[in-house]
DNA sequence: CATTATGTTGACAGAATTGTCAATAGGTAT
DNA sequence: ATACCTATTGACAATTCTGTCAACATAATG
């Protein structure tokens, strides 16, 4: 089956690309303990030292996964909650669904394990001027709450235009609720008594979704 | 100084107390690296077998990590969020202030590596029905929706009582929506352009706590 | 004071992890 | 084809971590 001599030789991007995806579901399946080089390599089908020739060290691949989770979170968020139909139902379900997959997992062990890498750094300025990754999180939440906020003003009644502070706590809420029932939600419901958690799931979202939708007119009751 | 032969000697319970302790400060400050036995021991000021020698193995640690974890939060948002003044600006703060101190990162933490933990264990029904932790938790959400719920009826105007399921929501909202942002909130609001990081964390509190005030009123704009 | 029970420790074993290095092999250019 | 570049690998080194074990020390009990 498996001649000897037979590699598969990719380029650098492609490598990179695999390593990153198989790290990524490594995070995601087994938790923080996870993340071995030895595991990834298994789990690729390559050997480890390759890995560290493509990132230097398991310190750079952990950095790489931070800007690549900063980056998806990104995309993902901005499609969510820029879309037309966004603070209906399916516009929250949306944003929750953004951190499916084990995205909200990989950045709080991310959030946490930089903080780690962060200590015992000397304090002084470092050859780049901001922490890895931020140049890709740095203006997330802003340009949502352009987005959406631009919309509100169209929406509003003339005279009750939302200030934009207001857009900008909501867009907060929103992704720090979902980021929060992405992990501690399902135990968060269990320890309520709810039964089905998909079903609680659900009806927690349009729940929010009501919520979010009457603040967000300035009063008109939900439609169930 | 310190002679040979001399010896702490202390009650099991002692002993066990002070190596959680250490551990769960550790956890909080080193990130989900940070929990090596002898880490702690040296922390602790003890050998690190004595670690074994109470908790029978590293797992045995977790899980009683993990029971402490759950068991603190239900006292911190027992007290937090059934307190009179629950629902006002300050009752929300203290919901937020009880994830503080790395409660939320080892609840998290703690949440993936259970995962892990159950990862490879036989499906069958083990030795005790319910997952460790799990008769702590059981129940927390479900007790303070008994006693919000009980307060929101004796408030409400008489033919506009609140569901119960409006309540139990309320209360998972809260507590996701502080979870959440114990663990990423920093970064959410520093991608939103906010400058001042305790300033804006305190905004957001104020502006949510107005938002569920205005929903638990049925409508009243708040004060500010 | 002798005995017992057990909290506590140092030394060791075994496994696993990151990182190094020389050698191999798959493309690409000359 | 030949030469060159580099992606890829197997084997090895060094460190570290969990877990074991016999020995020691401390408190309680007779």
């Amino acid at each position: 089956m498996t001649e000897p001599g037979r590699r598969v030789r990719r380029t650098p991007e492609e490598a990179r690309r695999l390593i990153l995806d198989t790290a990524e579901a490594l995070i995601a399946r087994t938790g923080p303990e996870g993340l071995r080089l030895q595991d990834i390599a298994a789990a690729a089908g390559i050997s480890h030292p390759l890995i560290l020739h493509h990132f230097g060290s398991r310190a750079g691949l952990v950095r790489a996964l931070t800007q690549r989770a900063a980056e998806e979170l990104k995309d993902r968020l901005l499609a969510a909650m820029t879309q037309p139909e966004y603070s209906t139902g399916e516009g929250i379900d949306r944003v929750f669904e953004a951190f499916r997959g084990g995205l909200a997992q990989r950045l709080a062990w991310l959030a946490m394990e930089h903080r780690d890498a962060q200590r015992g750094k000397p304090p002084g300025p470092g050859p780049q001027a901001g922490v890895d990754g931020d140049a890709e999180t740095a203006s997330i939440l802003r340009q949502i709450a352009d987005v959406l906020h631009a919309r509100r003003l169209a929406a509003a009644p003339p005279g009750q235009a939302p200030l934009r502070e207001d857009t900008v706590w909501l867009v907060h809420l929103v992704a720090a609720v979902a980021f929060g029932d992405a992990i501690y939600g399902e135990q968060l419901r269990r320890s309520a008594g709810i039964a089905d958690e998909e079903e609680g799931a659900r009806r927690f979202r349009q729940w929010l979704a009501a919520l979010l939708r009457d603040h967000g007119d300035g009063g008109q009751p939900p439609v169930g």
